[in-house]
DNA sequence: CTTGGCACTCAAAGGTCACGAGTGCCAGAA
DNA sequence: TTCTGGCACTCGTGACCTTTGAGTGCCAAG
């Protein structure tokens, strides 16, 4: 096992890079942390370290630089989460409290997050998957035409065009409006199947078909919108990345237009505790020179959809944890408020 | 003025430095185009050309790239719009079909843009200011809270939450919900304040602040969604800029957080024709080096929003061109059939 | 007005060299 | 056993120089 010192060697090591962005060496590392030895000393435990693998050199003449399996280690066993400073919640809760509404919310976490980290922001759309139905609207647009507003607990509102088999009355929409509420309203999602599936039985033959259409496309639209969707921002601190960018930035845009790879980066984590993936830890390769730190969030105690940030491997680990943390509650208390 | 053959010149030199990205030489220039001249001769009419701002050279010893100005002469002057081959006709179609509401149409057409122009793409939401009501719905969730569910005839749906001054009756609401549907539907946007402007005057006296609360909220709802939003997407073809990028491209990616900035410059053309506008004739500092390719698009014969691309001056201006216009086309007809 | 010739310019590419940060290793001290 | 100072070695970086060649402007002749 590693010695107190070398852990401490480590620590030095990540920050000083995370903060200069070049090699590290020896002799700079006993100036600028007082470790209490040598620099001859330091080099024996940096030889052990990168032995371990948790660090390397880039060349033979360079100083050293941590590898993926370093900033695990430091993640995991030397760094804390760096809380905010309270302005800089103030901030945020001020920043967070002028949303209209839910688009709002979203768009002014990802400015947040992005500038409060300098790096790219991820906020996942609140998930419908938990969420409940706080109302089905109806409306009769043509005779053979209908549209279906689907109204969630957390804001979102949802619509779809139906093309009726056959012509609808006003009563009957307004009877199915009325029944399909009374048996939807305040239920979850993934419950409505069940709570709708005898529906058409009680309407008359004829009216039968339009009732199936309907709860088709209502049962349709609640699967759908469950696939969720993003909001992206902060691409311009992709120019922050380091010396040799255009080299990676390049998959990266890739990589974050193709929203599926980010959702499913999201998703992998279980619950809503805070994640952190490192490197090469990430599946896909175009994100293989970055970090992603997520977390989950929601309206009341269950998290609804994850946010987090996409930066270079080299970040600050517990000011970016610090900053996501601290969004991810703000935004679920003003999802909760509304 | 420009004899026929400097144009000719002026057109050779746009078309190869577009091909190959460095300053173009008299000798290449009679090689790669059969002018019918010697290099001398070509000489001269660049230095003819460069005289009147046409043209430039990066350094004493380099040969000559086109200038801002010589982008607009070959643009107004020179260049076709080139139309699409049928193959991709077909492949835009097949890929706008497949789209399920408004957001998948939008989100397709960025899509299809960036890819076909291998650019940045931009699509503006269809814009509500020209839009007309289909319906609006007011739905009481708690006493005195009721929602606001706006649809248009793009088939977008806005909504808001409104916290009455007094408990409102469901009666009440039925009855404010027809009376308003009454007067509004299937009217513009910007005739709407002057339509429910005294409707408040036929509510009893203790129904009125609430009927005017929702109104309020009606109203500011249709002026809040004319500003537009942006959806924008090839990002990562930002890469293709050219060697000297890593200078070029932030600015770009700010400029594009900015949605403000792309709003206003896609709102500059007056109608739904196409517009180009090159490098300096972009006010925003960001896009100096960038030209910006945009085209009306609607429903019908009207135009609702603008679509285009973002790219590098020494873009292939016949081809994107083509490009937007075949897909504002397509688009426009997607949205007349939904 | 066009053309071939010619001297000139200058960025880019390649080569050489000195510098110095950083390393590994070893022998001696704690 | 662990730490330390010393020392030879590595090698990327940057400064400086030269060569190369594409491209130019100008001029006198066709």
């Amino acid at each position: 096992m590693l010695s107190e010192r070398r852990l401490e060697v480590l620590r030095a090591i990540v920050q000083d890079y995370v903060g200069t962005e070049e090699p590290v060496g020896s002799k700079a590392l006993t100036e600028r942390h007082r470790l209490g030895v040598s620099p001859a000393t330091v080099r024996n435990d940096m030889a052990a370290l990168e032995d371990e693998g948790f660090i390397a050199q880039p060349h033979t003449s360079a100083g050293r630089i941590p590898t993926d399996k370093g900033y695990r280690l430091f993640v995991d066993k030397l760094a804390g989460v760096k809380p905010l400073s309270s302005p800089e919640r103030r901030a945020i809760q001020n920043f967070l409290d002028g949303a209209v509404d839910l688009d709002d919310v979203v768009a002014r976490t990802v400015r947040l997050l992005a500038q409060l980290t300098r790096q790219v922001a991820v906020v996942q759309y609140p998930s419908l998957s938990r969420s409940t139905v706080r109302h089905v609207e109806l409306l009769s647009l043509a005779p053979a035409r209908v549209m279906l507003v689907l109204i969630t607990d957390t804001g979102r509102v949802e619509q779809r065009m139906i093309d009726c088999p056959a012509p609808v009355g006003e009563n009957a929409l307004a009877d199915l409006r009325a029944r399909l509420n009374s048996r939807v309203v305040g239920r979850r999602f993934t419950d409505v199947p069940q709570l709708v599936q005898d529906l058409p039985e009680s309407f008359d033959q004829d009216e039968r078909g339009t009732v199936s259409t309907v709860l088709a496309t209502l049962l349709e639209t609640l699967v759908e919108e469950t696939e969720e969707r993003l909001m992206i921002g902060g691409t311009a601190n992709l120019t922050r990345f380091g010396h040799d960018f255009p080299l990676t930035i390049r998959p990266v845009l890739e990589a974050l237009e193709e929203q599926v790879v980010l959702l499913k980066l999201l998703g992998e984590a279980k619950d809503s505790a805070m994640t952190v993936r490192i490197g090469h830890e990430i599946a896909h390769e175009g994100l293989n020179s970055t970090s992603v730190v997520a977390v989950g969030y929601g309206s009341g105690d269950e998290a609804v959809a994850k946010l987090g940030v996409v930066g270079p491997t080299r970040m600050d680990y517990p000011g970016t944890m610090g900053a996501v943390r601290a969004v991810a509650r703000y935004v679920g208390q003003i999802l909760a408020e509304s």
